[in-house]
DNA sequence: TGTCTATGTGAATCCTCGC
DNA sequence: CGCGAGGATTCACATAGAC
């Protein structure tokens, strides 16, 4: 088996560090193409290794004979070798095997992404949940420009799902930029429908002839937004069906590092090629927008030790039916409660919970101000 | 158990004939509603007597404790007895014996639509594989207004799955109705992604307290595309999850026959009295349930997936005062400011609110232009 | 009657850290 | 490991009430 380098991906200071090597130094294996079958190949790689896969097995399309448009010319379908199996048990037994060498290499915190159709999609959702991953999204790729259903027997099939999963149902700090894929959805939450155009035009490899090099090459912007939602720059992504190298093609540009697999030597070498002639994205610019989760946390009692508000302080709810005093400790009492700011929050309203951040006003000058606002005054005030 | 008949719902001039009748005379169980498990229910039913299959089988949620809203209100989450299963294999026994139950009494030419979500779709489809139902498609139901992710942890959840089947692969001369579909869809191809709101206001049915009846109610209009592109008028429609009716309401608006499964008393009872109220309109104005004709929004993330703008790249306000970088998450940098193109345009001008699309300009040639002419190149490049 | 505002709600597997 | 506390988090509609 081997390994062919082609160029690095990541603008990290450092490689990550990975169990049981205690180094710095680059593994072998990163940015690089690993030739095989998938479940051997993983072998070559420790434990936990990866911080997130995306993967695009064989869809098993179990299609019967040639298909023709209304014109007679013939539809260029995916009969490839790799994409027969004997039976759903064959197929089964296949994908268990590739998920199992997946769970082995994904880091705890890391998370699975697979695609496909209604051919194999099912098959391969069931067989993840039976093995203990834990879903957390499917998303629909729908798809601007399908394939019409020549034949008028069926809807014209224009999407195609993917599933999001941790490798299991503790799973607890995933990475998921919210915050970041608010921003690029225009300040709202991102869906699990995204509507993108298929791989065509210029970004469609074509080989000498002018025929596609890969029947079912993936957008890039479908990676795009898989990598953004998913991945942290210096992150290692792994792809155990590299194809054509859609995957590392994004991973690159976007200062993540790239682990692939496949068997076909053409696809490999069109991946090669085309990976190296990326340049990657670098610094700021791959900075993405941060919650207020990502900050430092601020306790309440750093207000008074900046002197922002002084013990014996008066503190009311927005509307002023409310009010509490601030006492030394950076607790506050109202009436018989005292506690922290949101506990007394809570008491007050005789509600659940309570962020007293929010909830908590003071008076500057004749306005009512959220407390909030002086803990930015502090943070903003802190060396970045 | 008994049976509740419910009102004919059928502009046949005779009723379908049965095997083993060898009678016109219509059924006992024709336009009613069946008391009791769905599978021993089934068994009231001849082989072969029925035309299409909506099933709407319990999801098997697995929801873990209550969740609040920002504003601290509960989510009134859908808890019932009725859709907790106590591991995988029950589930996947329980979706055996229905499906089974339903290939029994499903015409050889008849077809099968299962709706579900990530939590149990994948399951369902793998099994319906198993029992040698052949999928003709899975459709994707986008939700318009779907419930938000309130904890910013996953994406929305905006869309639940459908999947078409034949009884068998071999299955022939099922119905598809393949041309008043384009008509309904403006002389287009139906695709397999339906836009379409919840089911809210007037149609959701309410009890005396105004709490809703039933916690899964689906809308009439999907229904609607459901049995419109799949079913002939006269034809026998089973739902063997009935719950409150929707499918034999829109079956009796539509002139189709219908027979439900229930086990709960209130939601026949509700279901019951829906019916009795529909006239089934004949040549019905199909206006009404045509989804609203979906201008596409394009987020400013969509520009960088396409490759017109690159990260790094600059943008100016119309007098190049204001300058910002465009990063590769799709949230624009300017000094300290970071955010959404509208967020950031907002915050450099000390305005409140902004609108980035024609604030922001980019430089092409020698000229600037408002980023909003990439998004409209982007448009115009998408069919419709 | 009309317009604006406040409130309610939907199939939801919805937190993280420190002790 | 469990437990408790800090405190972060929402979109599209429909309906009712205010003015």
């Amino acid at each position: 088996m081997s390994v062919l380098r082609t160029g690095a991906s990541a603008t990290a200071s450092r490689y990550p560090s990975l169990p049981g090597t205690g180094s710095d130094l680059k593994p072998d294996w990163l940015d690089t193409i690993l030739v095989g079958d998938c479940v051997a190949a993983l072998e070559r790689l420790p434990k936990h290794s990866v911080d997130v896969v995306f993967a695009d097995p064989p869809y098993n399309l179990q299609l019967g004979g040639d298909l023709h448009r209304p014109d007679q010319s013939r539809v260029d379908a995916c009969d490839d070798a790799w994409d027969q199996f004997a039976s759903f048990e064959a197929y089964d037994a296949f994908t268990r095997a590739w998920l199992l060498a997946i769970k082995r290499v994904l880091k705890p915190t890391g998370t699975l992404w697979v695609i496909g159709s209604y051919h194999n999609i099912f098959r391969v959702g069931a067989k993840m949940q039976d093995l203990g991953f834990w879903l957390l999204n499917d998303v629909v790729w729908l798809k601007s420009n399908p394939m019409p259903n020549f034949r008028g027997k069926r809807f014209t099939n224009a999407h195609e799902t993917m599933i999001w999963a941790t490798p299991s149902k503790d799973t607890k700090g995933y990475t998921f930029n919210y915050e970041a894929l608010k921003a690029f959805n225009d300040d709202l939450q991102m869906r699990s429908d995204w509507h993108l155009p298929l791989c065509t035009g210029g970004e469609r490899l074509k080989d000498d002839n002018g025929d596609k090099v890969h029947p079912t090459q993936k957008p890039e912007a479908l990676l795009y937004r898989v990598l953004l939602s998913s991945t942290n720059p210096g992150d290692v992504v792994l792809d155990p069906f590299f194809g054509t190298g859609t995957t590392g093609a994004v991973a690159k540009k976007l200062g993540r590092h790239f682990v692939g697999v496949e068997r076909e030597r053409s696809y490999i070498e069109a991946a090669t090629k085309r990976i190296a002639a990326i340049e990657p994205a670098e610094g700021m610019v791959l900075e993405t927008v941060k919650g207020k989760r990502a900050q430092k946390r601020i306790p309440f009692g750093s207000l008074l030790e900046a002197g922002l508000l002084k013990p014996g302080a008066e503190l009311t709810c927005s509307r002023g039916k409310h009010r509490a005093i601030v006492r030394a400790d950076g607790s506050l009492a109202s009436g018989d409660f005292t506690g922290s700011i949101h506990k007394v929050g809570a008491l007050v309203q005789g509600a659940e919970a309570c962020n007293g951040w929010t909830y908590w006003h003071f008076t500057r000058g004749s306005l009512l101000e959220p407390i909030d606002t002086l803990r930015e005054e502090i943070r903003s005030s802190m060396p970045r």
